[in-house]
DNA sequence: CGTGTAAGGAATTCTGACACG
DNA sequence: CGTGTAAGGAATTCTGACACG
C-alpha cells in the first residue's frame, strides 16, 4: 500500500449524511456510538463530524456486534484489545498456534 | 491494492467544501471545473456533488497546469489521451522501450 | 440502554446571473 | 476565459431534551 492509498483510509473527509448512507446506521446511532466512544471523527472548522473509510469499516463492525446483541461497553472493552483488524488477524493465527502446539509442550 | 483500498480511491464521498480545503481551490473553480468537462462528480439524492480521492487528485493536477498557464480546453485535450496515472506511467515504459530496441531492429 | 423524534439555529450547497475582461 | 460575488431557496448538521423502557 502506498503512502497515498493509507491515506485514503484514514483520512477524515466524510460527512455523517453519507456515513450514513454507507453504513445503514441513523445519524442518531452514529452520534450515539461516538458518545460512548466507540468511534472518533475529526471536526471540521464549524463542527462537522468528518470520518474515514477506515470509521466506516469500524461502524460496519459495531453494527454487527450491535445485532449480536452485544452492548456499547462490552464493544469498546473489545476495541481496546483489538484496535485494529490486522491485530485481530494475527492474535487468531497466535490462537490456534497455542492449541496446537500449546499441548504437544507438556511433552517437552 | 485490494478491492477495499481500490473503492477508497475511486468511491464518492466527499463534498465540495472538504474538496476545496483539500485543494485549495475555490468551490467556483471545482464547479467550472465540471461545467469543462474535466471532472464528473457524483450526485447525492438531493443533488449535492460527491468526489473521490481521486477527483481530488485529478483537481490538484488540473491546478497545476492552470497556473502554468493550460487553459480547461487543453487539459480537457491531454485528458483524452492520459485517463490516469496508470496508463500514463505504461506508456512511458512503452516509449523507452522503444527508444531502446526500436532501432536495434533497424539490424535484425 | 439504545434510538426515535421535534426544535431552532447555523452553516452548506445549489443554480442562474452580473461583472470584469 | 476563468473566477468572484450577492441572492434566495432547499437540504444538512448540530445540540439538548423528552420519550420509551
Amino acid at each position: 500500500m502506498t503512502e497515498d492509498e493509507k491515506s485514503y483510509k484514514t483520512k477524515k473527509v466524510i460527512t455523517i449524511g453519507i456515513v450514513s448512507e454507507l453504513t445503514g446506521l441513523s445519524e442518531r446511532q452514529i452520534r450515539y456510538y461516538e458518545e460512548r466512544q466507540l468511534i472518533f471523527p475529526d471536526r471540521s472548522q464549524r463542527g462537522t463530524r468528518k470520518y474515514s473509510f477506515g470509521d466506516v469499516e469500524t461502524l460496519m463492525d459495531i453494527a454487527n456486534q450491535m445485532e449480536d446483541g452485544v452492548r456499547t461497553f462490552e464493544i469498546r472493552q473489545e476495541m481496546k484489545k483489538k484496535p485494529d483488524e490486522e491485530k485481530l488477524k494475527r492474535s487468531m493465527i497466535k490462537g490456534q498456534l497455542n492449541a496446537r502446539f500449546g499441548i504437544q509442550n507438556k511433552f517437552k
